[in-house]
DNA sequence: CGGGCGGCCTGGAGGC
DNA sequence: TGCCTCCAGGCCGCCC
């Protein structure tokens, strides 16, 4: 389940096997992802064409190639994506295959298929509209309470839903939105409009401290999840109450719960979340 | 326009 | 052992 932590570790473990390599040849084995993945207009923006930078919106992985193009891949749920050794056999639900100078390969792999592999000009991208709507980095300085406060605007819904929206800040999915509230002491189901300016603050800071120390920590394999390399990550045993229900708030001790909100499960410390 | 919800998709887990 | 159902959830589109 990668979210933005995931995302930024897979990104800098792609840097030293990915940046000035060539792309030789684009292969698509399987083009039915979230959107069609349309393997000419792959191979016209990405064959023989060096990747010159890594980048990172929300989810999204930006490949920044020479010429005027940028590859966008989202790994969805269950996407990975590797670069293994050219003769590597092709796995199961590897749909999209990058070769590259070095005789290696970048492999998209993604059983679920809600992943996604684009071609866009790099011109203006981040104006596109997968990204146009999208709020603030939270690790570049632009999610503060304020943000987070200006955003609720005259909002009512619950928090939690809240910091799920990808308008109000990028890159949060229900592990980290989970984590984030429980290190900010704040109760899931507590609406926006309740919320006052000093709260907004602690949220926003515990959002980043969240994202921040998963990064450090390799990101959260629970599942699916590895970096570049095909390793995984440790921050689920750092996880506070994602996926704990029954045990122990490591704060205060009281068991965690699990809930249903908006058809997805969140899971809190009734005790020490208000 | 905010917000809720279904659909997409497969593998793994659990019940019987 | 095998079959069935349910669940995981990012994102989009539809609806009220």
């Amino acid at each position: 389940m990668p979210e933005l932590p995931e995302v930024e570790v897979l990104r800098r473990s792609l840097i030293p096997r990915l940046l000035g390599r060539r792309i030789v040849e684009v292969e698509v084995s399987n083009p039915a992802l979230r959107e069609k993945v349309d393997g000419a207009r792959l191979a016209a923006a990405a064959a023989g064409r060096r990747i010159v930078g890594l980048g990172r919106r929300a989810k999204y992985l930006l490949v920044d190639l020479e010429g005027d193009h940028s590859l966008v891949v989202h790994l969805g749920m269950s996407g990975r994506l590797t670069v293994v050794a050219g003769g590597a056999p092709r796995e199961k639900h590897e749909h999209v295959a990058f070769h590259l100078d070095d005789g290696a390969r970048l492999r998209f792999r993604d059983p679920r298929r809600f992943g996604l592999v684009l071609a866009l000009p790099t011109a203006g991208l981040l104006a596109d509209r997968r990204f146009a709507g999208l709020g603030p980095e939270p690790l570049a300085g632009g999610l503060t309470g304020e943000t987070l406060s200006r955003a609720a605007g005259r909002r009512r819904g619950a928090v939690k839903s809240f910091l799920l929206d990808g308008r109000v800040v990028a890159g949060v999915g229900n592990i980290y939105a989970c984590e984030a509230l429980h290190r900010a002491g704040i109760h899931p189901r507590r609406s926006v409009a309740r919320i006052a300016a000093r709260r907004w603050t602690r949220l926003a800071d515990a959002v980043r401290a969240t994202l921040e120390a998963a990064i450090a920590q390799g990101g959260t394999t629970l599942n699916d999840f590895t970096d570049g390399a095909g390793a995984s990550g440790y921050f689920q045993v750092s996880l506070a109450v994602y996926d704990r229900a029954g045990e122990p708030c490591p704060r205060c001790g009281k068991p965690v719960r699990r809930i249903v909100q908006t058809g997805r499960s969140t899971f809190y410390c009734g005790g020490c979340q208000r």
